[in-house]
DNA sequence: TTTTGCAAACCGAACGTTCATTCGGTCTAT
DNA sequence: ATAGACCGAATGAACGTTCGGTTTGCAAAA
């Protein structure tokens, strides 16, 4: 069988090499999040990339530092999409609001990366190294939060537990979503928000 | 080598041969929530149970079969222990505190049966019979949210959402407690549950 | 009391399968 | 001519489950 070999133009050359790593890891992440880690072969991640099984290996030394790697390149995906449309001018509650509708609609159109965030919360796969890397892309939430506080808008509360909180809450409207039991209109969410913010602001 | 048999007084045969089925699951319940299920091979739950592999098989058919009885079994634990110390002469906002401790106490003092919810809450390892099945246990909580958007005393929102935002809030605590980057004091937790509360009533 | 029969509980080596990883080698661009 | 990209069959380890056989408790038979 004859191989399909990278013929592109030079300049394309390096887009070309990087497609096949970032099919490797768009089909890891489909594939974990649909049947899990370990009922996900790496013959069946090369399968249906279209790479060799060796091939992945040529990327990625093994399994668990595919993972790794997926994992960091989610929360930076992530990280970018909170902090859109957001500016100093605003109100200090509307700000507070595009942070929370920022985090929705991402997690929300992006479900893939919704369901490996809530995988690796709970599983022992992910390093504890790699989880503390990535908490760089939340450093914005957590300043935002402690400026409310010191503003005398928030209650009296830890950053961590607060942004942890409103977090929790977010990740529970899109399993309801998905999961389909709940029909979430725009007002519910709206409603929900709100209630977001009666938790935390001083009433 | 010989075998340990059984050797108690017949009104004990009963319980001495359901002890060696809690065994099994006992087991499977600590390696599950710290290994995973799919590194947690029955041969190591065998190992540490005192059985033998095929010991496991005379009780529960296969490890999917094993799975769904913990579930079942996890599930009822937690649902008889919400409902206590409730009674309806109390205060609307009493009986909500007291339900959120109820099952905020269970869950950060059996922290297996914590983890192994969490687990199976994002894997596909249970079946969504099993899940419909161990819904009966929480349908005091639900006829309690009910009851409250009915008098007036809460938003008017889904039961079923309220449930979900609120459970979310206790496992979120649960969570940040068991990492260990946020000391959680009575202080804290009476903060956390009057945002709760706050959350879902009418301001 | 003692013996016998039997089903249920239990054992653990063995089986067949599946998996992550390796490796000898081919292809392609420069 | 060379090096990096790539292939896919082969390897060895690990897994869930099976199965032939042993032990046990107990009651009926002797």
């Amino acid at each position: 069988m004859p191989n399909k070999r990278n013929t592109l133009p030079p300049d394309q050359q390096l887009q070309a090499v990087q497609d096949k790593r970032k099919a490797i890891l768009d089909t890891t992440l489909r594939l974990i999040t649909t049947q899990g880690y370990h009922a996900t072969p790496m013959s069946q991640i090369a399968r249906e990339a279209g790479v060799a099984a060796g091939t992945i290996y040529h990327y990625f030394s093994s399994k668990e530092e595919l993972m790794s790697q997926l994992y960091a390149e989610v929360k930076a995906r992530m990280g970018a999409a909170l902090a859109e449309d957001s500016n100093h001018e605003m109100s200090y509650k509307m700000r507070f609001w595009i942070f929370w509708r920022n985090m929705y609609n991402y997690l929300k159109h992006n479900e893939m990366d919704f369901w490996f965030l809530e995988l690796f919360a709970v599983s022992p796969i992910i390093k504890a190294e790699d989880v503390r890397a990535s908490a760089r892309h939340y450093q914005s939430v957590i300043d935002f939060l402690s400026f409310g506080i010191q503003k005398g808008i928030l209650r009296e509360m830890s950053p961590n537990l607060m942004a942890a909180l409103i977090d929790g809450q977010i990740k529970t409207i899109i399993r309801l979503e998905i999961a389909g039991h709940e029909t979430i209109t725009d007002h519910i969410i709206a409603e929900v928000i709100q209630g977001s913010w009666d938790m935390v602001r001083i009433n």
